[in-house]
DNA sequence: ATGTCC
């Protein structure tokens, strides 16, 4: 990346001055070192996004950036409906909901160490894995549409976890506003037999130790200390979702014409919130986010049958289940006044302060647990999002280490093989579907996660809480 | 991310 076209506003936050058609500015947050690194793609599209409709403030990007559809990954963006704002598929993702829950384990690594591989090997013979993946919850056309009505709430009823795990959810475990309706039976179709399944690329279920704790006091909140083992999942709405952004993409770009918004990039493709294929995407879109948090409670569920054969002493109690690819409606203060905005994140985490009336009462005093996905066999993190966040993109922080390499050029340079034998000697049992697979997801074809969330810390975006390390990781 | 091209 050029350096030259921006102006540094601080060691980790750099502004481009709106030109062309630009209607706010363009910021990242990044250090100068991932900023250099950082794909020229994500100039331009970080730029483009500024150029949308209604866009509030700035169109911003997290030091996770990367190139995506449309909208970079690590983009955030908030648009008013008021001043004709818009909705787009590309700014959410295909993954819609793709997210994280953390669940502690009440284990501690001398418990997990000596049952490393027979836990691996239960987890991937109860989660099922890979592309196409189906699981053991098979949905008629009707319950599908009370899990897209309910998400992990429906999960719950169907007896998939506890009561109490809902209030560790964002939106306490159910989206409102999602219309079933929307939704076509294709997608549906999809997504019949795969409730309860990780799905591929970057998903897994990770058992991880807490390695380093930054920042006790929240850490104490959040429940976690040193040498503690927790369960991480992240994955999404599967075939459905996907299956939403393909067919709204279409339809937007479409509307877009319709509705005569000039695209600087036809992956922008997008529609007024307050136009008819808007409002039915925002159903569908939320409908989906049901799904991934059914398919997160239902994953949960069988983590804990599979925790209970070998430790029977364990209880796997949520942390929080968050989301990074989302267009949610919320009250952001705006030069002094309210304003009810759309806010996308696309592979960016919702990194709420303290206070927050919506946040769980265990840890509102703290901020909201931002967890931050690693690539396979490196460390994952637990952030606390902070008062000072809401000031800079919206209440939000990266999401994961992003790609620095094409899934060709991973494949071609390692071998599945040979990347799970070399976890396994540094003491990390990998178990997955697919070696080409592992090959893909090899740790050197993403940046360095520590160094993105060291950015995030340091940029405000995010006080860094904990680190986790793998020590079984069920590969998607 | 994804029934990795209906």
């Amino acid at each position: 990346m050029d350096l030259s076209r921006f102006t540094k506003v601080s060691d980790y936050e750099w502004r481009v001055e709106p030109f062309g058609k630009m209607r706010v500015p363009a910021v990242i947050y990044a250090s100068e070192a991932l900023l250099r690194e950082m794909d020229e793609k994500v100039f331009e599209q970080v730029t483009n996004v500024a150029t949308l409709p209604g866009i509030v403030k700035a169109s911003y990007a997290m030091p996770d950036a990367h190139w995506g559809y449309g909208f970079p990954i690590g983009g955030v963006a908030a648009f008013d409906p008021e001043a004709g704002g818009v909705v787009s598929a590309g700014g959410v993702g295909f993954d819609i909901s793709c997210g994280v829950r953390t669940l502690t384990t009440g284990l501690t690594v001398a418990d997990v160490e000596p049952m490393k591989k027979a836990l691996a090997d239960i987890l991937f013979a109860r989660i099922p894995a890979g592309v196409g993946s189906t699981g053991s919850v098979h949905l008629s056309m009707e319950e599908m549409d009370a899990m897209l009505e309910g998400g992990a709430r429906w999960a719950v009823s169907r007896g998939f976890g506890t009561e109490a795990d809902l209030e560790r959810i964002e939106e306490r475990g159910m989206m409102a506003g999602a219309r079933p309706e929307e939704v076509s039976q294709q997608a549906k179709k999809r997504q019949r037999d795969e409730v309860g399944t990780l799905g591929s690329g970057n998903h897994y279920l990770e058992v991880q130790r807490v390695a380093e704790i930054y920042h006790p006091h929240i850490a104490a909140a959040f429940g976690l200390k040193v040498g503690d083992v927790v369960v991480s999942i992240h994955c999404g709405s599967r075939g459905l979702g996907h299956q939403i952004g393909t067919e709204f993409l279409r339809s937007m770009a479409l509307a877009a014409k319709e509705y005569g918004i000039e695209l600087p990039d036809r992956e922008l493709a997008c529609a007024p919130i307050r136009s008819d294929i808007g409002q039915r995407y925002l159903g569908a879109m939320r409908a989906a986010i049901n799904c991934a948090l059914a398919n997160r409670q239902v994953i949960t569920h069988l983590a804990r049958e599979a925790f209970a054969t070998l430790f029977p002493q364990a209880r796997l109690d949520l942390i929080y289940d968050v989301s990074h690819n989302t267009c949610k409606v919320e009250e952001h203060e705006v030069d002094g006044r309210s304003r009810k905005l759309y806010v996308h994140r696309k592979g960016a985490t919702r990194a709420f302060g303290p206070g927050r009336p919506d946040l769980p009462e265990a840890f509102r005093h703290v901020g909201q647990p931002v967890l931050i996905g690693g690539s396979m066999g490196t460390a994952s993190y637990v952030l606390a999002g902070r008062e000072e966040s809401e000031h800079h993109a919206w209440g939000s922080a990266c999401h994961g280490a992003g790609r620095s390499m094409s899934r060709i050029q991973a494949t071609k340079r390692w071998r599945g093989r040979d990347i799970i034998e070399a976890l396994a000697v540094r003491g990390i049992e990998i178990r997955a579907p697919s070696l080409r697979g592992v090959a893909e997801e090899a740790p050197g074809a993403y940046k360095d996660v520590s160094a993105v969330v060291d950015a995030a810390d340091r940029a405000g975006l995010a006080h860094k809480v904990a680190k986790l390390t793998p020590l079984v990781c069920i590969k998607g």
